[in-house]
DNA sequence: TTTATATTTAAGCATTTGCTTAAATACGCA
DNA sequence: TGCGTATTTAAGCAAATGCTTAAATATAAA
């Protein structure tokens, strides 16, 4: 952990920086796990799949491409992605895998979804 | 916009899907804007940023290449996207350039943070 | 077992991302 | 003006992303 200080404005507050960066690399897991969470859904196809996820409960990626008109391979490896990262999980139901979403301990795509709601109605 | 259904199941709900289909394609500018400020604090360095500036109230680019260990070209190009994209604003004092959070209407960005410090206190 | 449907996986490729290094701006001061 | 510092911008490049098409799996049904 490197801990020299290259800024050399007068105003540049050492101790604060040195106090960023302590802050800061203690919560590298933190960030790495938040990061992973918001780039999987920063992604328009993603999120909107996430979001119709939580407004249908549960969908197959059949309907999803329907949904939003793209081919089911691409679907699929977008899915794949979310899966990975755990954010949703599949139930077979014969040849029909059904998608949905896991439990949200961050509480972030819950309040995301509240913001696309909110977006919505005041629109 | 297609309409046509591709899915074949049985329980495949034509009315559900059109319903999906006509909500996702009345919301694609809500989607896209959300879709940026995801895709922009999912990001390690960029999220570090944003949490530095929410945590030290403005930053300059110095310190925060000091901070997060990296150089000042790569520090003002994350800057740069953050700064298109309305989510920072600069202010400049001689040579320096103070960056600070703009108010986040979605409150997206508040509840990410949020996240971060909840699991910093329960880590 | 053969055939059809739902889905995933893999390979290929164009685009985007994020760094590095080097050059360009902007400002302050002698 | 000219030099030093803070910052941005540009060019170059390796790695990641996200699609397409084609092939592989998995299940159901004839």
């Amino acid at each position: 952990m490197k801990m020299e200080i290259s800024c050399t404005r007068a105003e540049a507050d050492h101790k604060q920086l040195l106090n960023c960066k302590t802050v800061i690399d203690g919560m590298t897991n933190d960030f790495d796990k938040i990061t992973k969470l918001l780039s999987i859904s920063g992604n328009e196809v993603r999120l909107k799949v996430l979001f119709l996820l939580n407004m249908e409960k549960e969908l197959c990626p059949c309907d999803l491409a329907d949904i939003l008109g793209m081919s089911i391979p691409a679907v699929s490896q977008h899915i794949r992605k979310m899966k990975d990262a755990d954010i949703i999980s599949s139930r077979r139901e014969g040849q029909t895998l059904y998608y949905s979403l896991n439990e949200d301990e961050t509480d972030i795509l819950n309040s995301i979804f509240k913001s696309i709601k909110l977006k919505r109605r005041t629109a």
